[in-house]
DNA sequence: CAAATACATACGCATATATGCATATATTGA
DNA sequence: TCAATATATGCATATATGCGTATGTATTTG
């Protein structure tokens, strides 16, 4: 085996090389905002209901929520209702270790 | 200590963190279009001039050009010019891993 | 110097996306 | 039922982004 690529993508057609292109595409592109990631950052210490993430935030109700809803669709937060309140968390460790290597890859670059 | 996110952003004033928001969101950014991606997975396998990967992506020359040279601004491709050609590469394989992860996470998923 | 080759870029257009504002929906309690 | 609270969403707008087309720039060769 070459490489780990080859070994991730092996056995995928074409199209279905598209489909993987195209849906990693949006993965990332769901963490290419600095208020989505933001919100990601608050929610990574623990589970929180949106008035919290827009307290912790400080960006309007309306945005937190979108975004929140954002990241559900997409796979990255669960979302749990309890009453009227909302609750988001993480849905897999993996995605916030990710955000970290970058960020901290970034913030060493920055000195 | 609480968390890995904690220790990478420790000792980062808010401003600074709001910096490295946008920056990590840009990074983001560059891999979030299928197009990329599939440049990413051409030379990934090794340097590649601008015409080999329009050959292996089937874009046209400008669009393949035009975002090699957004990959290299943002850091993630190392250029190399040697007469006319033009040479691309992997600058750093941590992110072609990531690419790999995510990858492969959601090539599972699509079973 | 002229032509060919390889790559980069300016321009215009179509589309996508983030945001503010207002409003809708859902749940709880009086 | 009515009011209050928590969240979601429709709409308008400003901005960003990708792409095709055409053209510019640099290098090599005759």
């Amino acid at each position: 085996m070459k490489s780990r690529v080859q070994k991730a993508t092996k056995s995928l057609s074409p199209k279905q090389m598209e489909k993987v292109f195209f849906k990693v595409a949006e993965y990332f592109s769901v963490l290419s905002e600095p208020s989505r990631l933001r919100i990601m950052y608050a929610v990574c210490s623990g589970e929180k209901s949106v008035s919290e993430v827009v307290e912790m935030c400080g960006s309007s109700q309306a945005n937190v929520s979108r975004h929140l809803m954002a990241l559900h669709k997409s796979g990255i937060l669960l979302r749990r209702k309890e009453g009227v309140t909302v609750y988001y968390s993480i849905a897999d460790n993996a995605t916030v270790d990710m955000c970290q290597s970058v960020c901290t890859k970034i913030a060493e670059s920055m000195h």
